[in-house]
Parts: structure tokens; C-alpha cells; sequence
DNA sequence: CATTATACTGTATATATATTCAGTATTTAT
DNA sequence: ATAAATACTGAATATATATACAGTATAATG
């Protein structure tokens, strides 16, 4: 198997969730769409270039014929997307963030969940959540005191224990002496969680 | 759910099996070719009626746009034996010693594996492995320096960094500044390497 | 330095496809 | 008994879709 560019694998990754979704490969179109061309021959000439790298195969003359070359001998669960977590924006579901899908059991941890977050930083590490682990978030607003949330002020996104001290006043706490705590007045600053951490995945 | 008739059935299942076959679903003519029938309504007023009874359902004016409601996924992983780490003794695969079977895909991690092993302690809490962790173990002897291991000296049984100074001394490592390292002079002890970490779950 | 691969926009078109309409016939509910 | 659902054939059509062609631009390769 050839290596596969970035931009190829964000189309192969939107092919995933596309049938995860609906049910059926999507077209040029829906690719499109869904990643921000403005062209379908963008999204043909990827579908061509992960065809010849043996990524896909393409049925021609049928609409939407595209189905994934699965080397897992197995799928065993449902494809959840892996999300950056980059320094600025929100972790959307939105194909241009999703960085890989990955399959696994939907009862894997206790409580079900949405997506993975990749970390960044070492903002946790107390927590024993180091850089590059996979955080299974649950979108929630069922927060409570001591819980791991992810959560958004403004366009900054970041992964802390949340503590609610007042009515106005939530703490977001890292867990890393080389860290500070979080204030933030309810009153003058929006903030919101994106939801929980579930669980946990480190890939040695 | 209401009743399906007898020739609903057989398209439902040329659904199915078109969609395992292929990767997409099929055609008003796919479905004609498949079951002999002549004309494209035929297929039409089946999939309409599999619609209407729950069945499936269909994306209008989209090609191929037709999904099967509620299929019964068989998630069918691989079991994986919890293996508690007790302060003495070995972790063997015994059943006595398996706290839980715990379903996942084989090629979750990046590395096939043998089992999971449940930590005790905090010995290794600066890599991000905290209590109650589950550590994948891949049952091995390739290991190189700075791996995480799991070694048994006599009986007891430790997760460490892996660091062989000389062909006779080996330092079993902690990420833990309360914890000192374990020189392993092989001349006088025996060390065994149960194996090494190949990734790690976390269940909050 | 020429060539190939990547990464797009934009236009055009043949055809693959969904879907409607017009029939015929049998079976099942009300 | 009389609708309504089932089970088809056959033809027609608007449009959804694949796909080719013409460009532009940058990075990688040999």
C-alpha cells in the first residue's frame, strides 16, 4: 500500500462517514460539499489517485460507486472520527477536522460516546492523559464537579477538570503544576462544553 | 414492524446482499436484473412499500440512496482476558486470574496483542499510566530500550521502562519520582519479560 | 531542467437513475 | 362488494451523476 497524502486521506475519511451516515457512497458532489471544493473533477482526480493506490475501487459508469478496500479482516464496531485538537477552533465533526475514523465497539468504555479528540499538550498529564492519546468524548451537558470536559471559550478549545465554584464562576483546572487554573466569569466570557471524557486510548 | 410479504422479503435481501457484495446499494434495475424482473417499477413499488413498513429507507430524488434500517450488526471482535496485577505472582492466562474478558478488535492497536493487564499503583504515573489502567500486552522478547516491559523478578510481577545498561545489567525504570529504579543484575536474578505495552484503555 | 504527481477551478455532456403515468391481474381487508 | 394492497409489464422523462476536457499552480522526482 502506497502512502497516502492528506488531503487523499481527508476524501477517504469523508467516504467513510459518508456511508456511516447514510448508508451509501457519496458522489463528486457530496465530496464536494462536504470538504469545500468547488470543482467535482477536485474530488474525481482524489477518488482516481486513491483508486491507483489501492485505497478504493471505483465501479465505472455507476453512480456512487465507490466502496473501500478494507485490508481489516473485520470490522467489528462502528467508525468513530478522530478530531485535532488544535489550539484554536472548535472540534467540529466537520470531514476537514476528522484526521482518521476509527472502529471500535460502540459499549467499549461505559458510557457510549461521539468521537475521539487527539491531545495536544501535557496540560493533563497528572490525569495520566500525555500527548497524542485519543480522549472518547461524550456530548454532554451533564457536567459535574471533578469531571474532564472538553470545553470551548471563544475558539479555544482545551481539556481540563471542571469545577463549578458559584453559580457565575467555573474553574477549569489543569492537571500540571506548570499550568494555571481557568476562571471563568459566566457573566462576561462564553463558555461552552463541547461534553465529557469517557474514556481513554493511548496507541504505543 | 409490520409484516413483510414473501416477495418483499427476497428484495430486502437482494439489498443486503447486493450491498456486501458491491459496497453500495443497488439500482430500481439492479434489483430487476438480480430477481428477473422486467420493468424498473417493479423494484419501485417493492422498495416503497419496505419503506412505508420501516424496513428501509430511501433518499429521495438521490441514486443509490437507499439504507436498511436497524441491520442486526453482529459485533464480533476478539475476546481479551483481563489479567489482574497482583503485587506477587505471575500473570498468567489461567482463568483464576481473569478478572473480565474484554471484547475488542484485533488490530486496535497498532500491534496484534495477548491480553490486558489491569494496574495496581502509581510507579508508572509520569508516562500516563494511572491506576486501574488497562495495559495491552503483546507476549515478546523483542525489546529495546526505553519499551515499557512487563518483568517478573522471582514472583513479582512490575511495569517499568526497559533500559539495558550492559549485556548483564538491566534497569527496570519508573515514571515516578517516589519510586527508585531496580537494578537487575542477570548474573544473580532471574528476569523475565512477560512481554511489552502496545498501547493502553482507559474506562472512566 | 523536464517530468510527474498533487491540488485545485470551471464548463460541458452523455448516460445512469429515480420516478411518474398507464395498464393488467390477483389477493386481502372492511 | 368494494376498496386497498400486492405483484407485475411497459414507456416516458426530468435530473442526478460520472467523466472528459481545458486551464492554473505548486511540490516532488529523477
Amino acid at each position: 500500500m502506497k502512502d497516502i497524502t492528506s488531503q487523499q486521506n481527508k476524501v477517504l475519511n469523508c467516504i467513510q462517514l459518508y456511508i456511516k451516515k447514510t448508508g451509501f457512497p457519496p458522489t463528486r458532489a457530496d465530496i464536494c460539499k462536504e470538504l469545500g471544493f468547488k470543482s467535482p473533477n477536485s474530488a474525481e482526480t482524489h477518488l482516481r489517485a486513491l483508486e491507483k493506490k489501492g485505497f478504493i475501487s471505483i465501479e465505472s459508469g455507476t453512480s456512487r460507486g465507490i466502496s473501500i478496500i478494507n485490508p481489516e479482516i473485520e470490522s467489528v464496531g462502528d467508525d468513530y472520527p478522530i478530531i485535532g485538537l488544535v489550539a484554536a477552533g472548535s472540534p467540529t465533526l466537520a470531514s476537514e477536522n476528522v484526521e482518521k475514523v476509527f472502529n471500535c465497539p460502540p459499549s467499549f468504555f461505559g458510557s457510549d460516546f461521539d468521537y475521539f479528540l487527539r491531545v495536544r499538550g501535557l496540560s493533563m498529564k497528572d490525569a495520566g492523559i500525555m500527548e497524542d492519546d485519543l480522549i472518547a468524548v461524550k456530548k454532554t451537558q451533564d457536567i459535574r464537579n471533578g469531571d474532564i470536559v472538553i470545553a470551548r471559550i471563544d475558539d479555544e478549545v482545551t481539556v481540563k477538570y471542571f469545577h463549578r465554584y458559584s453559580p457565575k464562576i467555573v474553574h477549569l483546572q489543569p492537571a500540571n503544576e506548570d499550568f494555571n487554573d481557568i476562571e471563568v466569569d459566566l457573566e462576561h466570557t462564553e463558555l461552552f462544553i463541547e461534553g465529557k471524557s469517557v474514556g481513554l486510548i493511548r496507541e504505543n
